[in-house]
DNA sequence: TTCACATATGTGAATAATCGAATGTTTTGG
DNA sequence: CCAAAACATTCGATTATTCACATATGTGAA
């Protein structure tokens, strides 16, 4: 993965945000990140299919529900950029977080 | 500045490379990055004035030559980004790098 | 002041990214 | 098997970026 495939894939606010949210609560569904993000369903997936053609996100079916979390080899530098810039702007994507927090303790989409 | 101008700064080859070379060599001006680059002038300056317009690069006259260099108050996670990019990614503007150093032991432009 | 060099910007055309709406696929439950 | 839920994909239209070319600005030397 070239550095400018990782960031071009940072520079659309759906994508940014998903991957936030991902890196902050570890896994995600669908239907989780529509609800987080206020967004309507192919939006999302759409964006998070380019996600995982860079192979930036793992995804990973359980039942009717898809899972993504961020991909066990991606590169330790790649990871860390995530890490670092979920952990500096909390504001960015504070409510969306807000949003997802409940539907994770529930557990139900 | 929020994370998402940043990523979006550094999805374009021409900004990102320039970007990185800037880090590795510390300051640069608009003709170091043509000849590194082999870009035409307004190509580079056009690109230049985006970073600096985002608040990433901070650019000082000096005589003819306007040297770029990486923002001293550019929040520190995305320094680190930028450092970290760099230095795990040599392979992507390496020939660029090869390029320039010769331009700054002589520094002539 | 005039010229040459270095850099910056304005403009419309070309290119690329994103979107909305519709449709397709996979899975579970009945 | 059928229907519904969850997700994925296709496609034309819109919007955003980037480009090439021309021109403008700033600087130092003559």
């Amino acid at each position: 993965m070239t550095p400018l495939a990782f960031f071009k894939c940072l520079s659309d606010d759906t994508r940014l945000k998903s991957l936030l949210l991902i890196v902050a609560v570890d896994e995600a569904c669908v239907c989780d990140l529509m609800e987080a993000l206020e967004l309507d369903q192919p939006k999302i997936s759409r964006h998070l299919a380019e996600l995982r053609k860079c192979g930036i996100v793992q995804d990973e079916r359980r039942g009717k529900w898809v899972y993504y979390r961020i991909h066990p080899e991606l590169p330790a530098w790649a990871r860390d950029v995530l890490i670092s810039a979920a952990e500096h702007n909390s504001d960015y994507f504070k409510p969306a977080l807000t949003r997802i927090k409940p539907l994770l303790s529930a557990r139900c989409c």
